[in-house]
DNA sequence: GCCGTACCGTAACGTACGGTACGGCAAATA
DNA sequence: TATTTGCCGTACCGTACGTTACGGTACGGC
């Protein structure tokens, strides 16, 4: 594939993280796309997402490149979709404090017990040895690295208020992510039908939030 | 494809758990299988598996019906291989206790993060949806919930002795699992290059196993 | 009105791969 | 020795899918 003269390739790399580029059709069809990445899994085909998303394939190519080009957009069409609300950094007492991280849980395991990210994952592991694009990379950046960005400040906030102790914040959250999720994701990427209510994500959430206070809290 | 008559279906069947019914012969295919599908990832396919077997496609449908017939076998000559040694459930006390817990976590994260490990999960997870034979949950249960039956009985002794205490032992075993993997299994399947070094698993499994005494011992 | 551009629908091409068929050969069986 | 069996090597078939090509339509600019 010959790309350098390939009127796509600026767009396809121009278009990092967000996608200010993306025309409303285009949207239109990344939507479709990952749609249909939930409903089929492996079996996604670039025949069916132009069927899925009425045009054609030409279309497709024109715009993505190729299919791993569709992937990623489509990966970063989700990303972008995702955003965490901001931790609430002020009166930072214990009890705040505590909140926050609890709110900050449920929807950490809201989002990763989704049928969109457990689909996206899925995709994305099968891909993760033979792809050029390295897609793995995306997901874990879009998803796991970009919620330590947004909790480790907090903790790093709450240890400056002496509620918290840990020696970094790094090891600190991924504690924290190992009880919040414990086998949950592994088991749901392999196809094991753990149906998570809200109530029991939130209850799961309030557990790890205690423990993870047991371990760091001073 | 008619099951019914053909002549293998007794014989993936009866397999089960054990391959004590594979001949030395089927047992080198299987283990070329396997290192392939360590070195291939999802490009495993039944012609390279034949060449590096040195045997034909004919035998491979004949011994093992189809692809996923084959994947299966190859998954469960692995699980066969990997036998978690027993712990030991004697004398004890909290030292004992401690010392038995960690000895498991070394193992159970020696064995998760290994290479192997990684490449069956993959492909287990990328057939996840598809899959008739539900390769997702035979790697499960060989994988996950296997280790579970080794360190519940261990909690449980730990809990008549008054040295550990939960509501149930799955719950403490799935606590301990997310100390101890953290986020570790997630970025190694999306191919994050997470080397840990024998070294570090050691550490690691002290670390989780200190914390989960500090959230489950009395 | 005419041209270029962008897009849809569909057909066609090339290839990779799952699955099958068959000839040959060597060991077992009779 | 004659026959059957089990397996290797290889050629082959069918199909699915990525990718390309092309005819047809809508539309904005000159």
């Amino acid at each position: 594939m010959d790309a350098i003269n390939s009127h796509w390739v600026g767009k396809i790399l121009k278009l990092g993280q967000d996608n200010s580029e993306l025309t409303e059709r285009q949207g239109q069809v990344l939507e479709a796309a990952l749609n249909l990445l939930v409903l089929l899994g492996d079996k996604w085909t670039m025949t069916a997402v132009a069927k899925a998303a009425s045009c054609s394939k030409e279309t497709l190519y024109n715009w993505f490149g190729d299919r791993e080009g569709l992937l990623v957009a489509t990966v970063q069409w989700q990303a972008a979709k995702v955003q965490m609300p901001d931790v609430d950094m002020n009166n930072l007492g214990r009890a705040a404090l505590v909140r926050s991280i609890e709110q900050f849980g449920r929807n950490l395991l809201r989002v990763l017990t989704s049928e969109t990210s457990v689909a996206l994952n899925r995709v994305a592991i099968s891909r993760a040895r033979s792809s050029e694009s390295d897609l793995g990379m995306i997901v874990l950046q879009n998803g796991r690295f970009a919620m330590g960005k947004r909790l480790k400040p907090l903790l790093e906030a709450g240890q400056r208020e002496g509620i918290l102790q840990f020696l970094d914040s790094e090891t600190a959250y991924r504690s924290f992510f190992g009880l919040l999720l414990r086998d949950t994701q592994i088991r749901l990427l392999l196809g094991d039908n753990l149906t998570k209510s809200s109530n029991e994500i939130k209850q799961q959430a309030a557990i790890a939030t205690g423990q993870f206070m047991q371990l760091y809290g001073v």
